[in-house]
DNA sequence: AGTGGGACCTGTCCGC
DNA sequence: TGCGGACAGGTCCCAC
């Protein structure tokens, strides 16, 4: 589910329902999610203020007034659902539930956030590649899941010199080069196959190839603006929602209805109407038109 | 050093 | 209808 535009919508989400609030109650139902949660989180965030909420590539970072900071990874299935008043609002990309489904527990609910105003925020998450952190945010800098992580592409830094600097002599392809967290920051699967198909770039193509004497070819000028629009627009749009649930309405994200490339192996290219092909990159899908990226 | 592959989990979908 | 296998938005860790 959540690349960059996703984890920013649900980050945001998160800021409406929760910043300025303090934390009544933290609940866990199980010891873990990818990790142990660590040694006393819920006594850590109970009676926190949460001052302000970030987002650094597709983690959300939340600051509390005693001077620690929660971090939060949605792996691959994490959600957040916020009950207010007994109903559950959309939160960023995902579902809507009015009355007892909403507070029926899921089997699958493992954190329940109580807040000073009555509201709940649960994060639900099945396959448990998501994860929670809580350590002082003077080391967040320096945290190992964090200090590695490389430019945001929607920042200043970003740009085709910067490109053409981490790509200079890779022999890796295109694809896992943006895929790399360490070089770009928040790049997953979807957009880096609609930004590489925008740019008219063969996902397999040797990243070093567009670069000449340590300058970026033309073609990494147009890659960066690429990733900047799908992100942007992707972001607009509420990030995108895939495998549905069976409470979706319209508040979902949209942008999977924007996909030109994405999941769509065997339809025609919007371009050039020739069948979309998908391969597979070091166990992972990539879906490109074979005509129009080269 | 840099890369590919397996591992971590559960749910869903498709073909037989 | 049931069952096995493939696949899913991520990324850590460990062999080459």
């Amino acid at each position: 589910m959540p690349e960059l535009p996703e984890v920013e919508t649900v980050m945001r989400g998160l800021e409406k329902a929760m910043a300025g609030h303090r934390i009544a109650c933290v609940e866990l139902r199980r010891k873990d999610l990818r990790f142990p949660f660590p040694e006393g989180f819920a006594e850590r965030l109970t009676g926190q203020r949460i001052e302000a909420f970030r987002r650094r590539a597709k983690y959300i970072l939340a600051d509390l007034e005693g001077g620690d900071c929660l971090l939060i990874h949605l792996g691959m299935s994490g959600r957040f659902a916020v009950v207010a008043g007994g109903r559950v609002r959309n939160l960023g990309a995902f579902y809507f539930e009015e009355g007892a489904a909403a507070e029926a527990q899921g089997a699958h609910d493992h954190v329940v956030f109580t807040l000073d105003d009555g509201t709940r925020i649960i994060y639900t998450d099945p396959r448990r590649f998501g994860l929670m952190d809580v350590f002082p945010r003077s080391e967040a800098a320096s945290h190992r899941l964090l200090e590695e992580i490389g430019v945001e592409p929607l920042g200043n830094d970003f740009h085709a010199a910067y490109l053409a600097e981490v790509f200079a002599g890779k022999k890796a392809p295109l694809k896992a080069a943006l895929l790399d967290q360490r070089l770009i920051a928040g790049l997953g699967n979807i957009y880096v196959c609609e930004a590489l198909y925008r740019a008219g770039l063969a996902p397999r193509r040797k990243a070093g190839t567009l670069v000449r004497r340590g300058k970026p070819d033309p073609r990494l000028e147009e890659l960066a603006r690429h990733i900047k629009a799908v992100l942007n627009e992707a972001i607009v749009a509420g990030g995108s929602t895939l495998r549905d649930f069976s409470h979706t309405d319209g508040s979902n994200g949209g942008f999977q209805e924007r996909f030109s490339v994405y999941d769509r192996a065997g339809e025609a290219c919007p371009r050039c109407q020739m069948p979309i092909r998908r391969i597979v990159q070091s166990g992972r899908s990539t879906f490109y038109c074979p005509s129009c990226q080269k």
